[in-house]
Parts: C-alpha cells; structure tokens; sequence
RNA sequence: GGACGGGUGGCCGAGCGGUUAAUGGCAACAGGCUGUAAACCUGUCGCCCCUUGCGGGCUACGGAGGUUCGAAUCCUCCCCCGUCCA
C-alpha cells in the first residue's frame, strides 16, 4: 500500500437467505451514513419482487439502494457484469462520501466483487450453442475435449458438471490457453478500498422455520399473481430467473403440474437447500466476521453496529 | 363374508431362492465452485469395532412358524392397508 493515497470504506452483510442480511444492511447504512448495494443475483431483475424477498420502497426508509432492479427477466447477466457494476457502485458512492453497504446471499458476486475473477474472455454464445449442440448428441464428449486441450481443468472438473466443464472449453478455445493457467495469473481484486465482511449464522433449526414461514407468506402474499403479471408482460417462463426457488413451482403451478400444497412444499424445501449451500459457501470465506443470530435481532444488530464502528475508526 | 393387489432401511420405490446391508429417487449430513451461481456438480448415508486396505461383528425387508446348505424372495397361520364383489 502505498499510504498516501486514503482507502475507502467498504462494509458487506453476508448470510443465507432469511437470516436477515436487507434489515441489519439497512440499520448499519441508516446508523453510518451508508447507501445499500444489492448483491442477490435475483433481485437484480426487475418485477421479481415478492419471491425475492425485495424490500419495498417504503421498508427502505430513504436509503438509496443500488443494483435492484437492473435487468430485464430475459437479459444474460453475469458475475462479471455485476462485479462491474457493483464496483461503479462502490465508486459512486464513496465518491459522495458515502458508506457502501453491500448485502446479499450471492457468494459467487460477492467474491467476484471483492476478489474478482480471473482476466478471461467472456462468454460467447454462439460459441456455446455449438458445445451444447455436441454435448446433447453424444453425452460427456465436452469433458473428453476439454482433457485434449486442457489436462489439468479436466482433472478438477467433474465430468457431470457441464456447465463447469463448457465455460473451461470456451476460455481455451477463445483464448487459445488453457483456464488453470490463466488462473495462476491471479484474480482483479478489488483496490482501493478497506472492507469489513459480516456474516450471519442463525442457528439451524431456527433458520428453517423462518424460511419456511416466509415461503408460505410468498405464496399468501401474491406470487402467483407476480408471475401472471410477467408473463403478461410476455417473458418466457423458460427465462432464468423462473428457474429459482419459489418461482420454478409458481409457474408449475399455473401450468397445473402441482397443486398449492406441493408447490409450497418444494418451495420450501429448495429454499432450505439454498440456505445449505449458502452457509457452506460462507463458511470458507475469507476474513468473515460471524454474527451468530439473525439480522433483525436487537443483539445482533449492536455487535455488528459496534464492529462496524471500530472498523471505521481504523479507516 | 368372498376375490384380487399390497406391506422393504427417515420417505417413495426396485428386487422375487445365493457375490443383497439390499438398484434407484428424495430427504438428511458434508463438500466443490474463478462470467447464466436461488444455477450446476461431488461424497457419505442401518449400528458397532480395528483410524489400517475391496476388513470384522451385530441387526435388518409387517409378525410367528416352516421348507432349504442358504430366503426380502417359496409354504402355513396371523395382523394391518387398498380396490372390487357381496
């Protein structure tokens, strides 16, 4: 570091999702002068509200709150593209003097925000849709290709995780080297900025009865009808956010596939399996201060209220 | 009362005389993840023991008997469940 030049402020609330991470965003911005960035990779879509768990205009309480509602329910949208945007974010808001306050359940954004991801091409969908065409006629010959050109990428990618295994073909393929090496060549961290990472962990048992409680008010509180309204507007329920929990059974639902009792049921347990992977990712985060509780509790609130401030004065 | 069908590990569901602690799916638990990540993928999964290696022991397919070298699989009786005929 350099010393002279003054680095900015960063704080992020991590935790799966019901644990409170928009409530405990909000005080902490409320209490520092702070400005809340989105970093869900579903609320990032526009008319994606109630299944999202979207705060409303008036829960926000006059806090400016960034990357929601930034694309369209059929628009591609990448970590890249938020961690562009999510660092514009940043800038702007640090540039007003400002605390931005990321928040959200997005491991994957989070790190691409604050570690970054490694300097790549992106990816090219023409390119894409002739893997895929060769994949679906002869099932696992992606992962053969890539062990021709890229030894080492197909060695720690499983040869079931096509998704994985296509985006490593693509980079070597567009990029003429293989992935691992252009991994070794680091990752576009974020600089120029302290930050402060928390994290909830509410207690198992408890987490899930919130999420499922909260499922069921979804559901009670118009997803339905939220769904309706964007495929009026002329989406295709093929688009990508319909295939997340909560949604995905929404429009089963409407094409009659479950009735209201499944549909909550797998909402629910999709959502409990969500939160799983979440905590497992946060878990091996780096540098992750933990907030044993949920996000709206008073006690949780002054731990992370009290970190944040001792933060800020070694800023 | 009679005729069929069925009762399998937390659930669903294969197996129908022997390499079967018992295919598979789900759940649960653990984990991976470098541009679609609320996605995608992996491992474990009856109990106990030597942390040793495809190791050893015990308990398991509604219950009780029986046939057999050997049964979840065959026979008998009983108990439940479903459909149909009365």
């Amino acid at each position: 570091m350099s010393g002279k030049v003054p680095l900015h402020a960063v704080v992020a609330v991590a935790g799966p999702t019901g644990a409170g991470k928009s409530e405990l965003a909000l005080r902490v911005a409320e209490e520092f002068n702070g400005e809340v960035v989105n970093c869900d990779s579903l609320q990032i879509y526009r008319y994606f509200d109630i299944g999202t768990a979207k705060l409303t205009k008036a829960e926000m309480r006059g806090i400016p709150h960034h990357l929601i509602d930034i694309a369209d329910p059929d628009q591609v949208f990448t970590a890249g593209d938020y961690a562009r945007l999510g660092r514009a974010a940043l800038a702007d808001i640090s540039g007003r003097g400002r605390l931005p306050v990321v928040a959200g359940g997005t491991g994957f954004y989070l790190s691409a925000l604050f570690e970054g991801l490694f300097r790549g091409p992106e990816r090219d969908p023409a390119l894409r849709e002739r893997l895929a065409a060769r994949e679906s006629r002869r099932p696992g010959s992606l992962h053969g290709l890539l062990a021709r050109f890229d030894a080492a990428a197909a060695a720690r990618i499983h040869r079931n995780d096509v998704p994985k295994v296509m985006r490593a073909l693509e980079v070597r393929l567009i990029a003429r080297r293989p992935v691992t090496e252009l991994f070794r060549e680091g990752r576009d961290a974020l600089e120029g900025y302290r930050t402060l990472k928390l994290c909830l962990a509410p207690e198992r048992d408890a987490l899930y009865a919130r999420v499922d409680e909260r499922c069921r008010r979804m559901f009670e509180s118009g997803l339905l009808d939220e769904v309706r309204g964007i495929l009026d507007r002329g989406y295709s329920a093929g688009a990508k956010p319909f295939e997340s929990h909560g949604y995905r059974q929404a429009v089963q639902m409407l094409r009659g596939e479950l009735n209201a009792q499944e549909a909550l049921f797998y909402a629910q347990r999709n959502t409990r399996n969500y939160a799983k992977r979440q905590m497992t990712w946060f878990r091996k985060g780096p540098e992750m201060e933990w907030l044993e509780g949920f996000g709206n509790e008073p006690r949780v609130q002054e731990a992370a209220l009290a970190r944040v401030r001792k933060f800020l004065t070694i800023c």
